[in-house]
DNA sequence: CAAATTATGTCAACAAGGCTGACATATTTG
DNA sequence: CAAATATGTCAGCCTTGTTGACATAATTTG
């Protein structure tokens, strides 16, 4: 049932021209990052959603893997959310044996983030297939070239 | 109030290690692709937030603004997303005023999408910032440098 | 031409993962 | 002791994805 509202003709406030790199704003670019990032969360996205686990998930057992002992604040910061929406997914991990809390050893109102042995397996895991694809995209590419792709992904990131 | 299950030692289970290149894994352009995906789409965000938008909306006029005339199919062949979470942020788009929709001219069953003026400056008001930030991240390599880190992102999408 | 296929729309329900606001508790700090 | 800090939790809301089912108009096919 294509609704009533389509005109025949486009009118005068239709535009019918593709925006394109001409405006001096980089179009191309902009689309890869999209498609570049949708698929390398593709392959954790199928992983986890066999184990009941979402990409909220994999974000925080990657980054206690990365450094374990952190606490809830570290993490907090690193994944700027919020506390309640960390709750949820951390309570989960904590609950089905991937992450263990430990007092902190100075501070006892915090709770040390470490991953278990299933913790690192995921973790693991999930970036293999993600390891693959960086592979396969830096192929062909030497280290001085591959020296400048870190370099731009850094340069995308807000400064601290 | 703390959890009454945080331990206060590391018990046998607990892994203390951090997870780090050495594993043949690159860990650090993992990372980097998440906090630079992650900066990257926090520009838009915020300017939709206000016009009560949201990520889903700024694909959609991305599209259709680069490739005026698409048609549905295109678009959700181009999203990967189904019909119906398509169909709930079209019609606002087409309700409010930034998309036209006009009757396929050989297929009328079609409905080929057109930004209107307005639908077009939103798409280059929020491109703006990301183009910036890419010029920014962009600074200081040259034009063979350039060509590599976008054979980087192509390299990392799925082939279709 | 009748039947099947295609392009699109729509209703209903559900889930993940963000958010805000409010409040509670334990611990540390001044 | 009072204030600040680290964490947890309840309740509800929003966006944006999902599935399944069904409807309509137009085109294509046998």
């Amino acid at each position: 049932m294509p609704s009533d509202r389509a005109r025949k003709i486009p009118d005068a406030d239709t535009i019918t021209g593709p925006m394109s790199d001409n405006d001096g704003i980089d179009f191309d670019i902009i689309e890869m990052l999209y498609f570049a990032y949708r698929d390398f969360t593709s392959d954790p996205d199928a992983i986890l959603s066999e184990s009941g686990f979402g990409r909220a998930h994999h974000r925080v057992v990657h980054f206690v893997n990365r450094q374990p002992g952190m606490t809830v604040a570290d993490l907090l910061d690193t994944l700027k959310i919020t506390k309640q929406s960390l709750a949820r997914v951390l309570k989960q991990l904590i609950d089905s044996g991937y992450i263990h809390q430990v007092e902190g050893p100075n501070d006892r109102r915090q709770r040390r983030l470490y991953p278990t042995r299933k913790g690192r397996d995921l973790a693991l895991e999930l970036a293999r297939p993600q390891s693959r694809r960086i592979t396969k995209a830096l192929r062909g590419i030497d280290p001085e070239g591959q020296k400048l792709i870190r370099q731009f992904l850094q340069g995308m990131v807000d400064p601290e």
